[in-house]
Order: C-alpha cells, then sequence, then structure tokens
DNA sequence: TCATTTAATTCAACCACTGAACAAATAGCG
DNA sequence: CGCTATTTGTTCAGTGGTTGAATTAAATGA
C-alpha cells in the first residue's frame, strides 16, 4: 500500500462530480442520513429523518441500519414524547466509532488533540516550547511523541483513529510540503518527508492519506464551522504572530486555487505605509498585527511571549492604560478598514475574530464596526456581524480532528468499506 | 400558475443537496453526459463518453437516447477516423433547441440578445439612449419592446426561449428588486412588479422563473466564464461608470450571503483619500472610475458619454499624450493595489479586465501588473495573470442569455420534463 | 379493554445501471 | 474480393437500491 502524504484537497466537493452508477445511490443516502443526523439538535428517529430527507422510511430503515453496522450511529435511550403513538427511537453519532487525531505546530507550543465524531473533544495536550531555534526535524519528532500520547488515549478511549491533520502557520502546497513559515522561520520543509522516518501517525484508509497537512487559520476557520450552529459564510479572522484568516462560504472552507487563500495579513491597508517583510508596504499586519501592536505600546515580543502577549494586553486595557487603549483603536480601525474591502468583494455577514483577537474583542470591535459601517457598501440593509470565536486557543488542533470526522461524516462509504 | 420573479438563486448548487431517489440517478448522469458534450472540443462519440465518464457504453447509449429525444442533442456527420473500426457518430448539442435569451439595461444602451444551447450568438440588438433621465417603468418598457424584436428573431431561427436574464448595474435583492443603481439613479425600483403589465417575456418553465435579475458585473463574468476555456477561478473586473466584479470560483460564479458580491469598486485604497458618494473615503472608485480618470485628464462625463470615453481614452493614450498616460497609469496602480487585496485574500490566479477597461488595458496592465507583484505574498511562486476580457461590451447581455442555457445543460431533466 | 396514533419493518414491484453478447461498419491485408 | 481485426453502438438478462403499501410494534387515552 502506497502511503501519500498531502495537503487537504484543494477544494473538496461533497458531490461526485463523476459518473453515478448504481452503488453512488447508497453512498449518497449515506452522507445524506448520516449528515442530517449530526446536524440535528436533538436525535431523530428514523421517521423524522425520512419526513426532512424525502426518502421513504424504508429507505431510512436500511441506510441506517448500515451506519449503525458500521459504528457510525447508535440508537439513544427512546425519548419521552408527547401525545400517543409508539415512541421514536433517536438516532446519534457514535462516541465510540472512529476519531480524528489533530496537531498544531505553533511559534511557542505544539499541541494534540482527539475529537469524536459528535465532536467531542476526547483528548487534548499541549506541550510549550519555542520552536524558532529548533530544527524542522527536531520539532516534527515532539510532534511525533505528543501524537503517540493522543493516540494512546484515543485507544483507550475505544476510538479508532481514521486519519490525522497537521495545522502550520504558512503556506503549505499540495504535497504537503511547508513553503513558508515566517514566524517560525521554516521554509521549503518538506513535512512528509520529515515524518516518514517515524512509524506513520495512522494507516492509509481508503485512498485518504494518513496525515494532512494545512494552514493554520484555515484549520482555525473548520473548527469554528463546525462548533457554530450549522452552515453559512464567515470571514475568521487568526490574529497570531502574523494575521491569518480563514474563509468559510456557504459552509465549506475556500482554500483557493493552489490553497494559499486567506493572507490578510498582507492585504495593504496604506499603500505608502510602513514597509513590511513580504515586500509589500502598508500592510495590515503593520498596524494590526501583535508586534505592531506591542510596539505601539512600547513593548517588543523578546518582553512577552506571542501567546500571552494577547492576554496581557488585555489586562492592560481593562485597567484603563490609555496607550494600550489608543494602540487597540488604532489595530481596530485598520481591521476595520480590511474587513470591509472583504465584505465588498465576498457580501460576508459575519466576522469572527479568533486566535489572539479573541481576548481583546472588547477593544477591536468598536473601531471595526465603525469602519465597517462607513465602508460597506451594502451595511444599511445588510448588517455586518462581528463576533468572538467560539473556540480559543485551541482552535486549530480541533479543527483539525475535526476535518477528518466531517470526511467520514461527508462521506461515510469510505469507511464503511474499510471494515 | 403563478408566474414568481426573481433573483438568480444566491448560490445555485449543481449536484442535489436533498434526497437522492431512484430518477435522481438519471437526472444526474444526463447532466453529467450532456456536460461532456458541451465541454468536449470536438463532437464526442457515445463510447468516448463512456471512457470519460466511467458510465457503460450502454447507460450512456440510454441517456444520449434521451437527449436527442428532447431536442438538447443531435448527431454530426460521422467523422473521418484513422484506423479501424466502426466509424463514430459525433454528438453536438442543438442548433435548434433551447435558448436564452439576455437583456441588459445600462446607463446609455438597452441590449438583447439570443444565445442557443451551444453558446452561440444568434441574435443581438442594442438600442443607444440616454436612460438616466427616464422613468424607470419607461426604460422597462422600451426593453420590452427590444426583448419582443429578440423573440420574433428566435422564433424565425426555429428556436424555443427557455428563460431570460436581465442585467442592471446596480445591487439586486432575492424578488429581483433592483434596491441601488447608482448611475442609473434608480432606486427600490420593483422591476417584476414594472414588467407585470406588459407580457410575460416567457413561460414558466419547471419552476423557473421566466425572468431572472442580476447585476451586470456578476452576468459579464458569467458571459467570460462560459466564453474561456473550461472552468477555473478568476475576477472579472467591469469598469463602467462605476466598477463592479464578479467573481467565479471553480466555475461557479460566486454570488455572496445575498448576492451582492464583487463589490470592488467601494474597497478602500486610501483610507484617508477622497470621499466618495458611497460614505467612505478613498474608495478604488475615486482613483480608477471613469469619472476619475476622466477628471484627471480634464474632461468630464459631460463631454463624452460613457460608453465612447474609454475609447477615446485609448486614442489620445495612443498617440502618447502624456496627461493621459499618466491617468492611466495612476488608474492601473490604484487597481493593481485592490488586486492585490483580493488575491492574497482569496489566491486566484487570473484577472480579467472587461468593460471599459478593455481597450484601455494595454496600459492599465503594467502599473498593475508591477503592484500585484510587489503585494501578493505567493506571487513569487504563483504568478497572477491579468488579462483582457474575450467578449466586448456585450458580455453582460451574453452572459445573461448563457446563464439560460447553462441551466438547462447543468439540469436537463427540467427541461426534458417540460415536453 | 380497545380504538387511535405514531414508529419501524417487510415485501413485491420497479427503475436505472451493469456486463456480456451481438450486430454494424469500417480499414487493412492477402 | 473476401477475411480478419477493430471499434462503435444496441440488446438483454441480472442486480442493487428505492418505492409504496401492507404489516407489525409500542405507546396513549377514552
Amino acid at each position: 500500500m502506497t502511503v501519500v502524504w498531502q495537503c487537504q484537497g484543494v477544494n473538496p466537493s461533497a458531490a461526485p462530480a463523476g459518473a453515478v452508477r448504481q452503488g453512488s445511490l447508497r453512498e449518497l443516502n449515506l452522507a445524506l442520513v448520516l449528515g442530517r443526523i449530526a446536524a440535528a439538535p436533538r436525535p431523530p428517529s428514523r421517521a423524522a429523518l425520512a419526513a426532512e430527507t424525502g426518502l421513504t422510511r424504508a429507505t431510512v430503515s436500511a441506510v441506517v441500519e448500515d451506519l449503525v453496522a458500521g459504528r457510525l450511529v447508535t440508537e439513544a435511550e427512546p425519548q419521552p414524547r408527547a401525545g400517543a403513538g409508539r415512541p421514536a427511537r433517536g438516532l446519534v453519532l457514535a462516541g465510540d466509532g472512529p476519531a480524528g487525531l489533530g496537531l498544531e505546530i505553533n511559534v511557542d507550543y505544539l499541541a494534540a488533540c482527539v475529537v469524536d465524531l459528535a465532536g467531542e473533544v476526547r483528548h487534548h495536550s499541549v506541550h510549550r516550547a519555542d520552536l524558532r531555534p529548533v530544527s524542522p526535524a527536531d520539532a516534527l519528532g515532539q510532534l511525533v511523541r505528543l501524537a503517540a500520547g493522543a493516540r494512546a488515549a484515543a485507544d483507550a478511549q475505544g476510538l479508532t483513529l481514521a486519519g490525522a491533520a497537521l495545522g502550520v502557520p504558512g503556506l503549505v502546497d499540495e504535497a504537503g510540503r511547508v513553503r513558508l513559515a515566517p514566524n517560525l522561520g521554516w521554509r521549503d520543509v518538506p513535512v512528509p518527508e520529515l515524518l516518514a522516518g517515524h512509524p506513520p501517525l495512522t494507516e492509509t484508509v481508503d485512498g485518504v492519506p494518513p496525515l494532512v497537512v494545512d494552514n493554520e487559520a484555515n484549520l482555525a476557520a473548520l473548527g469554528e464551522l463546525h462548533a457554530g450552529d450549522g452552515p453559512g459564510s464567515f470571514l475568521h479572522i487568526s490574529g497570531e504572530v502574523g494575521i491569518g484568516a480563514g474563509i468559510v462560504l456557504d459552509g465549506a472552507l475556500y482554500r483557493g486555487t493552489r490553497g494559499w487563500s486567506g493572507e490578510i495579513g498582507h492585504i495593504p491597508v496604506r499603500p505608502d505605509g510602513p514597509p513590511c517583510r513580504c515586500g509589500g508596504r502598508g500592510c495590515l499586519e503593520q498596524y494590526a498585527g501583535q508586534e505592531a501592536i506591542l510596539s505601539a505600546v512600547g513593548l517588543t515580543g523578546a518582553d512577552l511571549p506571542a501567546d500571552t502577549a494577547p492576554n496581557r494586553l488585555a489586562e492592560l486595557a481593562e485597567a484603563g492604560d490609555a496607550t494600550v487603549l489608543n494602540a487597540l483603536h488604532e489595530a481596530g480601525a485598520a481591521l476595520g478598514v480590511t474587513v470591509a474591502s472583504v465584505v465588498n468583494l465576498l457580501d460576508l455577514d459575519t466576522v469572527v475574530l479568533g486566535g489572539g483577537y479573541a481576548p481583546l474583542a472588547p477593544w477591536l470591535r468598536p473601531p471595526m464596526l465603525a469602519e465597517i459601517d462607513r465602508r460597506v457598501l451594502t451595511a444599511a440593509w445588510a448588517p455586518v456581524t462581528v463576533r468572538v470565536a467560539t473556540l480559543g486557543a485551541t482552535a486549530a488542533a480541533v479543527g483539525a480532528a475535526g476535518s477528518v470526522v466531517r470526511r467520514i461524516i461527508a462521506r461515510p462509504a469510505g469507511w464503511l468499506a474499510r471494515l
């Protein structure tokens, strides 16, 4: 079996673009029913699923039988019902079936987590370490050890790891190679090759590579998508050392033609502004990046580790520090200008502040909203919501693990065939 | 039968998200085979289609039989073949089946055109008239007369109009109401109601409304998509009096959550720049809009009708007029800054200059490319192409008509059921 | 106790695809 | 000219999966 390592597919279309064969029918309906079970607020009965989907109850029963046999779904306790009639048997996603392993490498920590089909985080571990002075190979070695712990925890809970995803703060190509991770100091790091020496994290399942490497901001947006209520469209802004964003359009992550979408940190705010590392001038990162905010306050990254800086700034702002308040106001205004561009372009109704921006949201939001209201053409008819991410700093790892189980929910036939 | 008028669906997904019933199988395969026939560079045989799609020849034959019976496909003359074997019978889209009616209302002209299944423009007519002083009702009255002529031309060629689409330079809501068309001076114009008095342009077919109202820039991008070679992702910039854009992602127009995407004219270039009509400051339109370019040259819109201004400017630039060259350079640079933002956000590989920008492209391109190279993070690995639109000023009307026939190609079952 | 109501299963019918066999139409070759 | 090889397209029995109606299951309420 050839083990292929690759980046998350550039655009995974849920529906098969190819031939629709006899068996595709069952495949599609398995996905349809499982998707409804996953999206339902409370365990639905077979009858309810039939009514929702338009399939007959006979078909739903047959499909559910397959799902239960494959350990993807289990029956919940009968719900007490109001009125007459045989009580419904509720269906829920299995808590002891396949699970996803999520990994994250960031500037000053490594993280691993395990998420089950229902989206519950069943294991989570973080290893703090400044990874900038460490070689990529050593960093990945540490990651493998963390992953082994996560795998043991999954086994102990009766979960089967069905795949893994790794988030990296940088640009990843289709082969899983990290082309550029500026804040980590990585350039052209062949993650798959470096991991090849270690025992693979999981086995290849149904043609899906055992490990998918993806941009951290993309995975964080996916985490937010699955944590939120239902699909939709939003921009998820991850304010780490750099500024990245994940774009969710109609419930699907948009990755761009090469998978490099969401680089809002380098959207020009003032074309003649201060020069940026990237070669441009006046990029958003120069106004709202963590280092920009810190230096406006008279601090540098050397004074504060990157992961504690946001909370420290929030404390100072809470205490009424005028310099900090002013710096956050400026950063928020720059974010607002950029978000206005994005909303004018994409007509989004929601923007989510994640990563390091989450604790700073109370101070960033007002200037953001002011700029958005002023600059978005359709703001009068269609207000834009700016909200705080529901997942905290763990968003990328949880999103990575979630992307694995979501793939199973979107295409259960692959998992069932594996049995 | 209730006649419903509506805006183009916000996000028409090709594949059914709902239940996959017995008959859906055939529906999907009809669409699959017809789509391949439409996309093929030369008339494919049934055997070739079977090989391409993965269906058996038997199934392809059955599907093709349905398509031929429904006048969507006809057999071409047998192709001369190299080597032994029974000669293949090539399949082509029918030139005498359903066709689409495309309409456009713009500042100083009305247009109508008829496009057949194969994408050929079978009729095209333009009526020049300054529509700013005319009431919306009167303008639509003129449009209805133009449409009647187009319908007669279609009838004369044996074509059946299967629907119509109307492009308007403004924001359109789901009900087909024009919320705002600044350059036309329209505000909250209920196009469907105003057209209700006139005989409908076509009958409702299979639940699809007879007339779809959409943004002109969106339709122009669709026209460019269908005129080009295959799907892909690009930004199509329509430089009319205002600046609009259509966003095509993976071969599908992205309309945004309310259908108001692509308003790049109001993306801020310099947040503290000159005030804009929209209430913001330093919008792209202030630097690269037609009026901005003209006033930089010392002219006003009163001197030149909007539709001749671009060609006039091109002549002056060709002659080496330094003021004009400078104005175009500035406009191109502003466009480049904005496009860099878009590419950083969406990771597109192609930008198309359409509408009034097409004749000016030789002068706009160099400064655009310079800004893009400087400001796009991934420019070093993934060059961005800036090309001129292949359709001329007719893009919106042709795109509108094309959207009608494309809908049939994407979902032929609806058309077949109508018979 | 029994009618009523809702849930889930069973089963014959049917629809569309599959795979193999077959008919059709041509080129190449002796 | 006839024969074989080759490729196209059709026919037909077989099969998988959905359908719809009938049936069984399990509760409530009068």
